[in-house]
DNA sequence: ACCATTCAGGCCACTTCCTGACCGCAATGC
DNA sequence: GCATTGCGGTCAGGAAGTGGCCTGAATGGT
């Protein structure tokens, strides 16, 4: 086997931990001991930090160090993470949306075929975990996105502006924001002969030409401000103030991140910036407490009207 | 620099896919095109599907092959895919927690502390993220137990079973299960001299002491029976069925993997079993559509109560 | 149709490095 | 103290890597 080979290999037996002797290493890698004793040797020399116990019953044993070593992972390991990292670029923490999907995307690039399908056999369970409503988010077509804007590619998909037809674009992805709950595309219109932003809850059936183009200047700041100067209708946010007559930890647990909770008096006071209102009333539904709806009305009332329904189940 | 230290630079700069010129590569990797197209040969020995399109604006791009690549990650995706795979193993895709465990074992033992660090501020986040109920699982503890399991080492930590006092445990883990929403960790307990489970949820200040043990037979077919035979008190499971007069789409996207929804004349009659049933009233808060509930009769109770609760923040 | 560009890969001489064998040494646990 | 296991120096032979040069072949633009 190859030198470079052998390191790979090497690595990937450390990475599954397990304090190894060094004689079984060499003896897996089919060298003899000194060269092994090299190897890990040039390990360390790449900055990977090596722990080696001296002694009967001794070995090496791979800590983490100052770089990420490259993670060697069994099929289903990937399986997990692209799964995992869909949920998270549908916005189950907020900040880590790009990020999410540009992991994800380099995950999906190298999955070969037969991973790809087990991780789609997950799909309809976690494509629809969005909470409190949005759009149910595509991660293929995110992903195929992000592919394209890393790579610049040109693209062509179906776009269905809201209250009108199916329109076919052409356009050279610039890149992906996410904000709030959803997701937009921001591209040069090959056809229309300019910037434009894509919901892309709105995309369908899009698709990369493998060809290539050289990259415009966008003519804003950066994308997300082209964005937000492009919505014109931001989705209605509504500031949800509740009082609750319950403890704050009980509150915090059920909310986590997406509500502020403060003590008022024995009672607990939750806030939270939602667009739409089913959120809060999933939380409230959750707690076991009397309510008081200070703002907005439109939560009060939705909420007397799921009340009134709930109380017809008798 | 050495190959196999360029290699490994040469897939990493591949995974950031972008279509790269030849000459791009030789120039970073400060070898001559000759070393490059034998560089490129080498990957392809190893299994690695590079592609390489010719002609001008020509280059190399690295595709998905028969076997999955190294990952080479940035920060942020590291730290994203730590993210991502604890809300997993926390249960958000059934049937993927205990993979989701080890893959997150594995990158977290790789993380350098600074990464870790960069995780821990985003845990307050993803940890709430249990749905319908279920205590909260801390990363933290999941991980030291999937790894001291994994590498034979022994374990201390506090136990503080239902109803009663903290005890101190000396163990050796075996493997870690995951049933329902529930993590248990099967170990013999050193002190107790006897195989034992314990719920993850009930166990604080886990850690190990450095040591390996030689792992013990477990004296039953497999830590999955071992466990449901430990298991006195299974949590009350409810099998729910509720009549909904909207469209079955509708009910659909918002239970998602966790019920099964038929139709049922002009209604939908949705299905799901469930072990609190905080989590089938929030998908009912969720839907605008009457309820009728057919069983379980406490869940109809429940729905009344919430739905007075309600009606009182009028 | 022609041509510049870019990947493919054979050949060759030269250099580097890798390897296994042998050695003495240091740490560890019984 | 003793066996075990990792550490690392040295050495000689061999394997592998390197750059330069070449011819071919595919590609896209003119």
């Amino acid at each position: 086997m190859n030198t470079s080979a052998r390191m790979l290999r090497l690595l990937s037996l450390l990475q599954t931990h397990r304090y190894w002797p060094g004689g079984e290493l060499s003896e897996r890698l089919e060298v003899s001991p000194r060269t092994l004793r090299r190897d890990i040797d040039r390990l360390r020399d790449l900055g990977y930090h090596v722990d080696a116990v001296r002694g009967v019953a001794g070995g090496y044993q791979l800590r983490a160090g100052g770089s990420l070593p490259p993670l060697l992972l069994e099929d289903d390991e990937a399986v997990a993470i692209a799964v995992g990292l869909r949920t998270s670029a549908a916005g189950a923490v907020s900040g880590l949306e790009e990020t999410s999907v540009q992991a994800l995307t380099k995950v999906i690039a190298l999955m070969p075929p037969r991973l790809r399908r087990r991780m789609d056999a997950l799909r309809s369970q976690s494509d629809n975990l969005v909470w409190g409503g949005g759009p149910a988010i595509d991660a293929d077509v995110l992903t195929t996105l992000a592919q394209a804007c890393r790579d610049d590619e040109p693209l062509t998909f179906g776009y269905t502006a809201r209250g009108s037809e199916r329109t076919e674009r052409r356009v050279e992805p610039h890149r992906l924001v996410s904000i709030g709950r959803r997701w937009y595309l921001v591209a040069y219109d090959r056809d229309r002969q300019d910037w434009r932003s894509f919901r892309v809850d709105r995309i369908a059936d899009a698709a990369t030409t493998g060809q290539r183009f050289r990259p415009r200047e966008l003519p804003a700041e950066d994308a997300l401000t082209f964005v937000q100067a492009g919505i014109r209708s931001m989705p209605q946010r509504y500031a949800v103030r509740v009082r609750l007559a319950t403890a704050v930890a009980a509150v915090q647990d059920v909310v986590g991140q997406w509500g502020e909770v403060t003590p008022d008096g024995d009672r607990a006071l939750l806030e939270m910036n939602v667009d739409d209102l089913a959120w809060p009333v999933m939380v409230l539904a959750r707690l076991d407490a009397d309510v008081e709806v200070e703002s907005p009305p439109e939560l009060r009332d939705l909420l007397v009207r799921t009340g009134e329904r709930f109380s017809r189940a008798g």
